[in-house]
RNA sequence: CCGCCCUUAGCUCAGACUGGUAGAGCAGUCGACUGUAGAUCGACUUGUCCCCCGUUCAAAUCGGGGAGGGCGGACCA
C-alpha cells in the first residue's frame, strides 16, 4: 500500500479520545513494518453498540497495515466479581467471536485479517504464570486498586480477583507482544499501570490508544447490566426505535446526547465507509427532507435549532437498526449460542 | 478453632426490643405539559421479609439449626 507515515498516523488516531503517545506512535509506525496492536473484551454480559463503536476502530488499524490481536478475556471475566461462571466461559467466548467478527465485517474490514485468540489459550501456562506471580509480588494493593477502578466492579468488600485482573491485562500485552494496547479510555489506568511496570520486568512499554466512551441513552455511562440504557446487538427494530424514542435528547444540545453519540462514532463512520449518506425524512410543515454526508454539518443544524430531535430520531433509529443488523441476523442464527451463553436471560 | 454483627422491593435501607402475613427514598411504568427525551406536576406497580424446624390462634419479628457475607480474637514449633 502507498499510504506514508503521516497518513498512517492519522488513520490510527482518528476518532480516537487519546493516544500515549503521538510521537512514540509517529516512531513506530516508521521504524516498523507491521507493528501489531490488541484489545481485550471480557466475555461477559451481552455485547452492546458500545462495543461496537470501539471495534470500529480494527478496520481502520487493518487498513493502516497493523497485525491486530483481539483477546477473548475468559478468565477476566470470572475474575471480575464472577460477573461469568467458569462453566460458561467456552459459550459466551464464542458467542462474543461470532459478535466481533460481525462487527468488524460490518465496519468494512475483513474478518479473517483479525486474530483471535482466549485468555485460557496462554494464561494458565507456566511461564506467564511465573510472571504474573512476579507482577504480585511487586505491586501494593492500592496501585493495583486505582488502575482497576474504571474497570472492575467495584464494592465494598473487593476480591483479590478484581486485583489479579489489572495484572493479567498488563501481562496480557506484553505475552501478546503488542505494540499497541488498545480499548475504551476506561482501561487507561490498566494501561498507564502496564507501562510502569512492564520495563521493570524486562518487557516494552507499550503504547496505548483509548477510544472514546458512548453516553448511555439516559444521559448517563452504558452499562451492560442495565438493558434500557443502550442499544444491545440483539435488540429488534421496534426495540430499537422505543430505545431511540426514549433517549435523552435535548434539542440543541450536545453534551451527554446518546443520540448524537451513536451518529458520530457509529453510523456516519459505518455509512462513510459504504459512501452512503444519512437521510433525515421530515414533514414538508417542518422544511422536508434532510441529507447529510458527514456528522459535523448534522451537529451544526442540531445546535442551531434547524434539526428537531423529534425529526433526528426516527431516522437515527432506522440507520442503528440498519447498522447492526447483520450482527444481530448473525446472532439470532445461533439461538443455540445464546441459549448456553445467557441461559437466564434469555426467553 | 472461638466470638460478635449482617441478610426485607431492581438499589439503599426502615420495621424486630413491646408477634397481628411490610414501609420510605431512589429506580421503574403510565398520564399531563412540551413537536422527542429530560425537568416539573399527577397517578400507579413491585416482595419466597435468606432457608428449614419449632413455640403460638397468629412469626419479617420469639427459640433452635443451617447457608451466605462482614468484623475481631486465638493459634503461631
Amino acid at each position: 500500500m502507498g499510504m506514508d507515515t503521516a497518513e498512517r498516523v492519522a488513520l490510527v488516531a482518528r476518532h480516537t479520545e487519546e493516544v500515549v503517545t503521538e510521537e512514540e506512535l509517529r516512531g513506530l509506525l516508521e521504524e516498523t513494518e507491521e507493528p501489531t496492536a490488541y484489545i481485550g473484551y471480557a466475555p461477559t454480559g451481552e455485547m452492546h453498540i458500545g462495543h461496537f463503536t470501539t471495534m470500529r476502530k480494527l478496520a481502520d488499524f487493518v487498513e493502516a497495515g497493523l497485525d491486530v490481536t483481539v483477546l477473548v478475556a475468559d478468565l477476566h471475566a470470572h475474575l471480575d466479581d464472577e460477573k461469568s461462571p467458569l462453566e460458561l466461559l467456552d459459550a459466551r467466548s464464542e458467542y462474543y467471536r461470532i459478535a466481533i467478527e460481525g462487527m468488524v465485517e460490518a465496519a468494512g474490514a475483513d474478518p479473517d485479517a483479525v486474530t483471535f485468540t482466549r485468555g485460557t489459550d496462554y494464561q494458565l501456562e507456566e511461564p506467564y504464570t511465573l510472571e504474573l506471580y512476579r507482577l504480585l509480588a511487586d505491586t501494593t494493593i492500592s496501585r493495583a486498586q486505582r488502575a482497576g477502578s474504571e474497570v472492575v466492579r467495584q464494592s465494598e468488600n473487593p476480591k483479590l480477583g478484581g486485583l489479579v485482573y489489572t495484572l493479567m491485562q498488563s501481562l496480557d500485552v506484553a505475552t501478546l507482544e503488542a505494540d499497541i494496547a488498545y480499548g475504551g479510555i476506561d482501561q487507561r489506568g490498566i494501561y498507564m499501570l502496564a507501562r510502569e511496570m512492564l520495563p521493570d520486568h524486562g518487557f516494552g512499554k507499550p503504547l496505548c490508544v483509548f477510544a472514546p466512551l458512548l453516553s448511555g441513552l439516559s444521559g448517563g455511562k452504558q452499562s451492560s447490566s442495565d438493558r434500557s440504557s443502550g442499544v444491545f446487538l440483539t435488540d429488534d427494530t421496534e426495540t430499537v426505535e422505543e430505545k431511540i424514542d426514549g433517549a435523552y435528547c435535548p434539542a440543541g444540545e450536545v453534551a451527554d446526547n446518546g443520540v448524537l453519540e451513536y451518529l458520530q462514532r457509529l453510523v456516519f463512520p459505518i455509512l462513510g465507509v459504504r459512501d452512503e449518506p444519512f437521510v433525515v425524512e421530515r414533514p414538508e410543515e417542518y422544511g422536508g427532507d434532510l441529507t447529510y454526508e458527514s456528522y459535523e454539518p448534522l451537529e451544526a443544524d442540531f445546535v442551531s435549532g434547524d434539526l428537531h430531535p423529534a425529526d433526528l430520531k426516527p431516522a437515527a433509529a432506522a440507520a442503528i437498526d440498519e447498522v447492526i443488523g447483520p450482527v444481530r441476523d448473525r446472532l439470532l442464527d445461533r439461538p443455540d449460542l445464546l441459549a448456553r451463553a445467557y441461559p437466564e436471560s434469555r426467553d
